[in-house]
RNA sequence: GCCGCCGUAGCUCAGCGUGGUAGAGCAGCUGGCUGUUAACCAGUUGGUCGUCGGUUCAAGUCCGACCGGCGGCGCCA
């Protein structure tokens, strides 16, 4: 019978094993050939001997290239030479699927343009799968986090014809001859979603049409969001805060190998995030030379450095309306700030998470959309919820690959993704 | 949209300043090696020098345009 890598560690030496899986690596000397298999669940040295290993099997392990598909017949054996001192001596060997030259060569991880050219090959490696795993990770916890919670998961269209951000950075689509585009959030959904389940969350791709060329930035990004009815903004940032800690603490216990294959060492950040005020980054930036105007978003050098000097996740609060959707409610006794958050993680990442409390109030709304000249039609359902019972209520969204790109410390958000979706890349 | 850098073998790069018949390492292939961990040793295959045009007796090298990628900014999440 089969056994997949990780339980062949668990067994005890002498035990007889099939494994089915990948040729990782070869090396060859003389009689003695090593290859290394890889299943998906883990990495395990086989050895076979000139001798020991049936003639014919023998013949077929010195031709396998790297890649191979093979089902290995052998027993386990301790042996301290063994990477992890364990390794299985090798009595037969099937090539169930034969393997062209491997082109992800030693000198090719050097090109990033090459790796996610061969992103559908590049995948196998080591690091980039443990990359994918922990992004498994970041989502399993969510689904956790919200289910105890007793939050509903809901699916809402990803075709869209109201636009929650702004015009410019949607992706157009020819919906059967009427315009509709690729949704950026699913928010507005949500919102009305609330209005029948009370609390719900989402975990489903965005697009944003944006031609930016940084290295946290992906034109489709999956989004995990949430929305609760009767929420203010300041139990909405409690709620990030536990979420983010509950995330962080589950994917260190269940990810330890594959943050150690990164070189990574993280630790899960306590409850409880400091929270500074846009006017407060704004002396900030000030006293540093790198002053902007109020009322513009934070320049990214200065949300960097103020990022550098945290050692755990902070809120960026009370931001001025003119940085900020037209939904959003501005403060009580200030119109011209509004009652949301950015979640900035430390250590240079930036921005993982953006919060607010949504205007609930018909005429507010109204004279919003109004004043920003919006096409009134396309948030004609958008409005009408708000003259059917809508409370107060707030909302987030955090972007799974920009989490994952943090707990997991990597240079580019596109490592985050199986295969990338940025302004110069939507192949493969 | 703006600024900068780069396109030469499957990959990483040298060659370009001062124009004159294309180089290295890795990968592959062949052979050797019974404990490899980026194995090692010997041999060897492999090229539309991104594309188009210009200058010149002659262009990988000089000039122009374009295309593609990377890094950063802006915009944004």
């Amino acid at each position: 019978m089969g056994v997949e890598i990780s339980e062949a560690f668990r067994l005890p030496e002498g035990s007889l094993v099939k494994i089915r899986g990948w040729v990782a690596s070869k090396s060859e000397i003389g009689g003695l050939i090593f290859i290394t298999l890889r299943d998906g669940t883990g990495y395990i040295q086989a050895a076979g001997k000139r001798g020991v290993v049936e003639e014919e099997s023998f013949q077929r392990l010195k031709e396998v290239a790297k890649e191979t598909s093979v089902e290995v017949e052998g027993t386990i054996r301790i042996d301290r030479r063994a990477p992890k001192g364990r390794e299985v001596a090798i009595k037969s060997l099937k090539i169930i699927a034969s393997a062209d030259k491997w082109p992800i060569t030693k000198s090719a991880v050097k090109s990033t343009s090459f790796l996610y050219d061969y992103r559908h090959l590049s995948i196998r490696g080591r690091k980039a799968s443990s990359v994918i795993k922990i992004r498994w990770g970041v989502i399993k916890a969510a689904i956790e986090f919200f289910s105890q919670r007793g939050y509903c998961l809901i699916s809402p269209p990803t075709i869209v014809q109201s636009a929650c951000e702004g015009g410019a950075t949607l992706f157009e689509l020819d919906y059967f001859g009427q315009k509709a585009y690729l949704s950026q959030s699913a928010q507005f959904y949500e919102e009305a979603a609330i209005c029948a389940l009370g609390k719900v969350f989402v975990i489903q791709p965005a697009f944003r049409a944006e031609k930016s060329k940084t290295p946290k930035h992906l034109t489709e990004f999956w989004m995990i969001e949430a929305e609760k009815a009767f929420m203010d903004q300041e139990e909405n940032m409690r709620l990030q805060e536990d979420l983010i800690t509950y995330i962080c603490k589950r994917v260190v216990e269940d990810h330890k190998e594959e943050l150690a294959v990164l070189g990574r060492e993280f630790k899960p950040p306590d409850t409880s995030f400091p929270r500074v005020t846009y006017d407060e980054v704004l002396k900030f930036a000030s006293e540093r030379n790198l002053s902007f105007k109020w009322g513009e978003d934070i320049p990214t050098a200065v949300e960097a450095l103020l990022s550098k000097t945290q050692s755990k996740p902070f809120f960026i609060t009370d931001y001025p309306l003119s940085a900020r959707s037209f939904y959003h409610m501005t403060k009580p006794d200030n119109e011209n700030i509004t009652l949301s958050a950015d979640l900035i993680a430390p250590e240079g990442h930036g921005e993982i998470a953006t919060g607010g409390q949504r205007i609930h109030d018909y005429q507010t709304l109204l004279k919003r959309i109004e004043s920003q000249e919006m096409p009134k039609e396309n948030f004609r359902w958008y409005l009408e919820l708000r003259r059917y019972g809508m409370p107060p209520h707030s909302g987030f969204g955090v972007g799974v690959e920009r989490l994952t790109k943090w707990i997991a410390g990597l240079r580019h958000i596109r490592a985050a993704s199986l295969f990338p979706r940025t302004p110069t890349r939507v192949n493969p």
